[in-house]
DNA sequence: TTGTACATGTAATCAGTTACATGATTCT
DNA sequence: AGAATCATGTAACTGATTACATGTACAA
């Protein structure tokens, strides 16, 4: 319950839907559903019982709404150790791991804002070119030795992949000229 | 066990490895490790009750391997039910959930070659690329209504979001141009 | 012979999916 | 009054993760 405690993706997705402003499980549901964002799921029998994880381990809780009918009264908000969370989660060293499934790095990123300095957003950025960089070459090595034996949709897929990679790399490196100049 | 079971995403890129080549559970934990395909986990434990369920489901079966020491003679191999199941899944409409999370689409193109015309390969980019710019579209229009409202942050990844899908529209193209050369 | 790779499993735990169920509030 | 939306949940099931456990074959 205290402790060692670490929240999912999905668990962490709704740290920082709820950073940005106290919501119910409802309203929480409807981002989900509305925005396509990140892929999660929107049913209840995911968020309700994250919801319920998050509050057990203290990192959220359900504050009333004053004024408004019982029924649509209450929000959940982070709490200190919940901010605490968040930050340590948007903090992490980027790994080779992260790197190869992209999206919880894009989500981090998406909720930095909020959160942390622009300064460390822009390490975070160049921490994760270094990181894109060094996997697509990787991938380019790898490639080089076996596409010659690999048929024709896999190659292409594969080859598909390694662009991917590329269009990151360009992405943060733009975003990050973007953010010299805002700060 | 018999009728309306769908193997799961790891289930089907172990049927697309086992149609390539008859493998041992350790080979498949291999190439899942080796290559980094799509991002599946290597460990045992997913591993061997997947095959468990795809051997319970007659949609592969072990054979022995002759001249080999005992230890390492068995190897599973695609029963008739299992070519089917892996058609099936190749053959599948392209939704838009199946857009927002492209990782599948990908392996089955890649798992094709060996499956499928280049006819059928064709229309498999014709119609992923229709479905991605539709999905791109969309993301577009969110973003004209949306952008001004949005984080700096926020915005750079949904915009990014929106770049990746032209990628992979763009590859889709030229793979369609690549694949009509050869046929 | 000693380590490395081959090879296969199980048990505990946890999270997510689908489907079901319920009731309050607001809008028309 | 009825429909839509807000709002929250539970139960059964399935599958994945981690960690543990075991043994064989081969090469230096």
């Amino acid at each position: 319950m205290t402790g060692s405690y670490t929240p999912t993706l999905l668990g962490h997705a709704i740290l920082g839907l709820l950073n940005q402003e106290a919501r119910s499980g409802h309203a929480v549901r409807k981002v989900f559903e509305q925005t396509a964002m990140g892929h999660f799921s929107s049913s209840p029998g995911a968020i309700y019982p994250a919801l319920r994880r998050l509050s057990g381990e203290a990192l959220v809780e359900r504050v009333r709404v004053p004024g408004k009918p019982a029924a649509r009264a209450s929000v959940y908000r982070l709490t200190r150790r919940g901010r605490a969370a968040l930050r340590r989660w948007l903090r992490r060293p980027i790994t080779r791991d992260d790197v190869i499934r992209e999206d919880t790095l894009l989500l981090r990123f998406a909720f930095m804002a909020e959160t942390v300095s622009v300064a460390e957003q822009r390490r975070f950025l160049e921490e994760l070119k270094v990181a894109v960089d060094d996997y697509a070459e990787e991938l380019e090595a790898f490639r080089k030795e076996h596409a010659a034996g690999m048929a024709l949709a896999a190659r292409a897929t594969f080859e598909h992949g390694i662009e991917l990679y590329r269009c990151h790399s360009s992405w943060a490196a733009r975003t990050l000229a973007r953010l010299r100049e805002v700060s």
